[in-house]
DNA sequence: GCGCTTCCGGAATACTTCCTTCCGCTTATG
DNA sequence: CATAAGCGGAAGGAAGTATTCCGGAAGCGC
């Protein structure tokens, strides 16, 4: 990624300036401390923990966010962001039976991915970016379930709650050199497989979901 | 339950003394309310909420239990012994088939039951009590699939991370009047079910399962 | 190199939260 | 009714944490 052009002439506002080389480099830092902190802490994350990761002062947290509040919007945005890539890739490099089942994965070996979305203060008021993430998602899951290799009565809210589980239980039970979540991730996929009557109870809908993660 | 027999003579130590009426029935809401408490917010759980649940004052708690840590102590035997029921109650009164699927279902309807055993804080030594429940989970599960129900590839570690997992789900998007997550527990239990390849990941032991617990 | 501006670190501030103690008052009990 | 057990809840005291502030360091254009 280049730098932008060199200021012409004219005044640039704060905005547009780009960062001094350090600051850049730190601001990054700093952006993967806060999304590391949060997916592990949750909102809980103290400033000074994720100053520390980053090995930067906390002044320096401040300088490039108003507030923790602030800090957090940024990494979900750029969750968000890794989730709509990965989306993509599988759609365009896995095969409609596999779909799902590889989009799951990968959406747990990025673990800020999912955990950071329900980071969120219950005051926060901007969505989760569930309804940015569900059409892509559901193309996925469609596509899975014409193939044959996903129940048809499974929603895309099912989805979502899978990686949630999983994405809990690996917080309680991996380590570095262990992932005892994966084979839980498995069990689960089996589940969605054909070859069982569907659960007896509604699913979720999308804007359901995304209430209920904000409101608590 | 009767009363014990009134005293003879002999002075009595304050372990042996009946509590009057009215601390005896403080005493069980206290255990109810802190039950609840714990269930919701882990060892979080904040001894003026659990006074206030209980309809008491913070005193009377501390009257009873030296301290929070014993208060948890408390919560976890008793959630314990439930656990027990439950599993003696599936043995007698469910199928072999049903056995496991049954087990579940009732301690999820339970939530004390799993996230008291949870709520433990990093530097409580007492284990969590998986040990005395597992056996008596293995015999239910091993009756399971030998009646062909359940894959024969699942261990009693899996059967407790499911209970984790569903837990989880629970304290997320359940309330009063909409249980979604019962709609995860069917998918999940489907995974149980044979008719799919084993996982390619090995399962935790109880012993590992136990240490992951008290060490977080 | 030089001066200017941006940026950095982290101590200090100003809270909030929460376990625990204490003591005057109430209530069961015999 | 006397006594001891029990009760409520304010206050003590220790942590923890978001945010501010400012002296000094470091990048940038010349």
């Amino acid at each position: 990624m280049t730098r932008s052009a060199a200021p012409r002439g004219g005044a640039l506002t704060a905005e547009q300036r780009p960062l001094r080389r350090d600051a850049e480099v730190n601001l990054s830092r700093i952006l993967t401390a806060a999304r590391d902190a949060f997916a592990e802490y949750g909102y809980e994350a103290s400033m000074e923990d994720i100053a520390a990761r980053a090995e930067v002062g906390v002044g320096t947290l401040y300088r490039r966010f108003p507030n923790k509040a602030d800090l957090l919007d940024a990494v979900v945005e750029a969750a968000q962001e890794r989730k709509r890539q990965i989306a993509e890739a599988v759609l365009s490099e896995v095969t409609a039976e596999e779909g799902v089942f590889e989009f799951v994965r990968r959406c747990i070996a990025v673990p800020s991915c999912w955990r950071a979305t329900i980071a969120a203060p219950p005051w926060r008021t901007r969505g989760t970016g569930l309804g940015q993430t569900a059409p892509l998602l559901e193309g996925i899951l469609r596509r899975s379930q014409s193939a044959g290799s996903v129940r048809p009565d499974i929603e895309v809210s099912d989805i979502v709650v899978v990686l949630m589980a999983v994405r809990s239980i690996a917080d309680v039970c991996d380590t570095k050199s262990s992932k005892p979540s994966l084979r839980f991730l498995e069990l689960l996929l089996d589940g969605l497989r054909p070859g069982h009557e569907g659960p007896a109870h509604d699913p979720l809908t999308i804007a359901q979901l995304d209430r209920i993660l904000r409101h608590r």
